[in-house]
DNA sequence: ATGGCCTGCAACGCAGGA
């Protein structure tokens, strides 16, 4: 099984990259996220003329998320049980078997404004429910933009960063949490390349000169992660002409029994 | 030099992203 998770920043532009792109890779499960787009305007045919079935919660302008599969996806929930939120950044279902968990996490701007302060509620918030769904699906996967730099290693300038949002203890504690959870950073499971960046800045010839941050993960189960047998960044859509700021990730999931 | 670029909305500039 084949787990994927993109930022597209903007499905209606991005459609014709997703398309190439599943073509391509034929993933079995793809979690996006930055879709901008209204549930009633989502392009469930051409997805589904390529293979894909698709559940998704969308608003005007901004966040936005869906999950395709080739599989049907059930029991989906959108939102954050318990954390009413105007903004579409949760999307879960279950596919094949295992739970997938769709985020488009707060970036919170910077340290000292309010969107940062809404980022760490909602990342406590995040904690309490995933604790439940982790005792409730032993095979379980959460994908998305999790706006958080784990470690400098994730960083192309981490003097630069440090502290910064995405970068500052408060978030990084939040991550290692997660993994305190039982949850597996897919990535780092395997040998990498230094300098692996998920998200490039669209200024300043940011991806040619490699300054990038890894803040898309792949987040897996004990029941899921001993199973990964790969995980990796596909930088081929971010060379294309007008593409997403961020990279899709990968991971490979080998099959049960 | 605290902006550079991209998207959507709407209107000819703004918010938001990261």
């Amino acid at each position: 099984m084949k787990l994927a998770t993109w930022n597209v920043n903007s499905l209606k532009v991005r459609l014709p990259h997703l398309l190439d792109w599943l073509a391509a890779e034929a993933p079995d499960v793809v979690c996006l996220q930055e879709t901008k787009t209204t549930d009633d305007v989502f392009p469930v045919e051409a997805l589904a003329a390529a293979g894909y079935r698709a559940v998704f919660s969308g608003q005007k302008t901004y966040n936005g998320v869906a999950i395709l599969s080739r599989a049907d996806a059930v029991d989906v929930v959108a939102g954050i049980p318990g954390f009413p939120d105007e903004q579409k950044r949760v999307l879960a279902a279950t596919v094949a078997g295992a739970r997938i968990i769709c985020l488009y996490i707060p970036n919170g701007q910077s340290v000292d404004s309010d969107k940062y302060q809404y980022k760490l509620a909602w990342l406590s918030a995040l904690q309490g429910w995933l604790k439940a769904e982790l005792a409730a699906h032993p095979r379980l996967a959460v994908l998305g933009d999790f706006n958080i730099a784990p470690e400098d290693r994730d960083v192309h300038d981490p003097a630069a960063w440090a502290g910064q949002v995405l970068c500052s203890e408060p978030e990084r504690q939040h991550f290692r949490d997660l993994i305190g959870q039982g949850l597996t950073d897919a990535f780092r499971l395997f040998e990498q390349a230094d300098k692996s960046f998920s998200w490039w800045d669209y200024r300043q010839g940011g991806f040619r000169r490699n300054l990038g941050l890894r803040i898309d993960h792949i987040l897996l189960s004990g029941g899921l992660a001993g199973a990964c047998t790969a995980c990796r960044i596909d930088k081929t859509p971010r060379t294309w002409e007008r593409p997403s700021d961020h990279a899709p990730v990968v991971a490979e999931i080998a099959a049960p029994g």
